[in-house]
DNA sequence: GTTTATCCTACTAAATAGATAGGGTAATTA
DNA sequence: TAATTACCCTATCTATTTAGTAGGATAAAC
């Protein structure tokens, strides 16, 4: 077998810097003893993340339940639930999008695959279907409070 | 918590239109009864894929070693192994790239993160260690032969 | 009323996905 | 050996997405 590290040009990741960075803040959060607001300043340069950036993945935390958030002097950002009842699985689906690699195998995304007439007969769909269930299971078992080190 | 559905204006999935033809590809040539070759053109119409970006995800299955290929006529692809001798975790690193989510937790493509100063100690790695373990297992379970219908 | 810090909209550069075009080359067959 | 077939290869293109930046509006604290 041919390497295959000379045939690409580049990496196809999956992880975007914007869950990457969502994960890190929320972890760090979790991991403030006292729960007063942080600002996103102190997480940015922490966590070595553009601030502005960091911003609007805080700001989508927030209105989705995971963040609160306080303005003015002393203002920041907050853990509104207990690290320990905050699921991978919702901050990923809030953070990435859909969990499945393919949609017509997705939970809370679903849609047909446009190209595919026999979703039952598609290989494609089959295995992606254990992919996705293998990492709902990691996801499912693993709250905030175990990212914490 | 608020629904996720409005909040994304497109939905990140994370199999490339490459990898999803060359698994349908691959099927259809391992369901084949004879080990004739196949033609682009008959593999293409048969799977609903554009004919000429199927031609490139094939050459690259050739130059990876799982096809061999007949040029003139009567020519076409056809396969090198037994289905039952090709893992999907080969067929994956081909076609997709890396199976981790991150470059910190690849096998074959690692690299360090350049914002992450501690691996050891950094969630994001942890988490995705857990992941990427769970789709190999996916992918070293299962071969060629398994996606046969 | 000034300072602080979040909130919000708009914009942008670079990379990538997913093709498409067009011809070159080798093998087969007549 | 000439015509046909079908793979081989390079170049190009467009829309989308990523990751970030800019600049100000708003609200709270002091």
């Amino acid at each position: 077998m041919v390497s295959e590290r000379l045939l690409f040009t580049y990496l196809r990741y999956m992880l975007s810097k914007k869950t990457k960075y969502g994960l890190k803040a929320l972890t760090y959060l979790a991991s403030q003893q006292e729960s007063t607001p942080v600002q996103i300043s102190g997480i940015a340069q922490h966590e070595n993340i553009s601030q502005k950036f960091l911003e609007s993945i805080l700001l989508s935390l927030r209105k989705t339940g995971f963040l609160g958030s306080k303005k003015g002097k002393g203002g920041g950002y907050y853990l509104i639930k207990d690290p320990k009842d905050i699921l991978m699985t919702d901050v990923m689906r809030v953070l990435e999008g859909p969990i499945a690699m393919v949609p017509c195998v997705s939970l809370n995304f679903y849609e047909k695959c446009d190209d595919c007439p026999d979703e039952a007969g598609c290989s494609v769909h089959r295995l992606m279907l254990e992919v996705r269930d293998s990492a709902l299971e990691v996801y499912r078992s693993r709250t905030l409070a175990d990212l914490i080190s």
